[in-house]
DNA sequence: CTGAAAGCGCTTACAG
DNA sequence: CTGAAAGCGCTTACAG
């Protein structure tokens, strides 16, 4: 079955490949009501199907985005992903997710090879560690937007969440519930996350506002596989945490874990939120008290962003956005 | 700025065009030392990148494949997409995600679109209402294969559970546990997805093969919003059943909501199991004994046999492909 | 060892 | 109202 060509099209119709794609793209002001039909009659018997590879070509423009994600397993990322896609498909772009894995060597080679296939535009939520290639996109004036995280020094707009005021959320509603011994339990921050920097920024700030104690032994990060560990060490201590907020779903997810390895009972020994508002915290049992983050509109302000950088070249930057977060108040604290 | 094409690396580097591309594709052969280092430093000093897009449209491949979800809700889905992610990029594919959403329409929407777009070929699951199209790709001997669902008489081969056995596996453990009135609820059965049918047909006849008698009440089919009434109906009965078999990850959670909603215990007031390993099945409270499928191999599988396919025209097919499930006991019967 | 030329399948400014 | 021609940025068979 050989491929069939507005060339095809053109010959089977009578008519010019120029009138043939004039046809293809509604450009009917004066076409001849007659022509019309012979062109669409030739579409239909020929089962002709235009080329967007030879139309990106020609316009310089695939009409797709590229979506590099720092780490495709947060719960959080997989929802912002489909409300991008779910924007850019009603605008009509078409999105090509990567997944760079926490590794800025994936994240480089992502970003060039998206370009080479010519993606319009790229949301990245940024490893932080290929300045030099952030900058130079930037100095190409290539449109790209930062999600979740911001890079210092790089102005590239980012969407992002209000995490210091996730954080007081979570410490002013454990005073409320009358804890005081709060500790706070994020992933690693060496290589300066935003959001984990910040909510633990955030953490300190509140509890210095509600005239608590910030002891460094209440403050832990450590990657997903040593959370257990942390637990343990932080219930070890003389006088331990007991309260917990878990930086996000994973380390929510670890601390549950640890919790029911060792038969402890939420809230009564220990009461915990956690920031991300995850699949099962409705029905889990006790419920989870959650600061949930609004993910359709991060992804959607996100695609929006870039697409009007993409559609109207030199758009003003209007800097980075927060969203507010929310408190979820369920049964574990 | 100017994009810098391959025009330029030549002008640059004193060679011709035909040069400067035997030297991207690595035909180094024979080339002279000299001319190499030359282009080098040309490509270099220039910053130049490829073009893709022109490399597609000369080539006739894209190096990218479509997929095509019925439903990303579903967290088999996303795991599988995961797999097929990661095998086509260790191939140096890319690949474009589509979420038909359950309907028919917009399947056959993405289908064209990608087709349009000159993908090499792709991965469905089949929402099955679309088969003059499945008909036409394979007439055309379109690369293409089914993930999770067949369609009748449509030769496309699929990679898939072995759902009979699934239920199979549930009924039986329920059963050695001591349960002999068991339920069973899945999502719509309307549009005959795989799945679905299968698992119902293995649970009956499981259900046989134990000596218990198939009461039609215990066997419900409903769509997600509605399966908390189905639970309430279902407990209504004079003798209700004291185990159910949850077909889908999202039946899965519809009953443990209505569960906690109605104070009811598990497995002491209904025992449960889940075909799909949820996430939070090993640190829910009961932990939750799941029937899980390899969805890492699934989808690796279903992206190796597509990049055969593409790879190598007209490889015989083997038909389809079932995996095993496996019965994960933990508390919840 | 390297280059000129044709062609992949489109679009569009321009001419008539 | 329609068409001839040039061009988007590559690749490759062929010639020298």
């Amino acid at each position: 079955m050989k491929t069939v060509t507005i060339s095809d099209v053109a010959t089977h119709a009578k008519v010019s490949k120029s009138t043939v794609s004039h046809y293809l793209n509604r450009r009917y002001d004066s076409m001849r009501e007659n022509t019309k039909q012979r062109i669409e009659e030739a579409i239909e018997t020929l089962g002709y199907q235009p080329n967007i590879v030879a139309r990106s070509l020609k316009l310089k423009s695939t009409r797709s985005i590229g979506v590099i994600v720092a780490n495709i397993l947060h719960n959080f990322t997989t929802e912002v992903v489909r409300a991008i896609e779910d924007a850019c498909i009603s605008s009509d772009y078409h999105t090509i997710i990567c997944n760079a894995d926490d590794d800025p060597l994936k994240e480089k080679h992502y970003i060039e090879m998206l370009r080479a296939k010519q993606v319009d535009g790229l949301i990245i939520f940024p490893t932080g560690n290929n300045r030099d290639l952030y900058q130079q996109m930037l100095n190409a004036r290539y449109p790209v937007v930062f999600l979740d995280r911001t890079v210092e020094d790089i102005s590239i707009p980012s969407i992002l969440l209000d995490n210091l005021q996730a954080s007081k959320l979570a410490v002013e509603h454990f005073v409320e519930q009358g804890y005081r011994r709060i500790g706070i339990i994020t992933t690693s921050i060496i290589n300066h996350i935003t959001p984990r920097i910040e909510r633990i920024k955030g953490y300190e700030k509140a509890m210095s506002e509600q005239g608590l104690p910030i002891i460094d032994n209440y403050v832990r990060t450590s990657k997903s596989t040593d959370i257990q560990q942390a637990m343990a060490d932080l219930l070890k201590l003389d006088e331990p945490p007991q309260a917990i907020l878990a930086g996000n779903d994973l380390v929510l997810i670890e601390i549950l874990k640890y919790v029911k390895q060792h038969g402890l009972r939420i809230p009564e020994d220990l009461a915990v939120i956690g920031i991300d508002d995850v699949s099962f915290a409705s029905f889990y049992t006790p419920a989870i008290t959650t600061i949930a983050q609004p993910t359709f509109e991060i992804g959607k302000r996100g695609a929006e962003a870039l697409l009007k950088k993409i559609n109207q070249k030199d758009v003003e930057d209007y800097g980075n956005f927060r969203f507010e977060p929310e408190l979820k108040i369920r049964d574990s604290v």
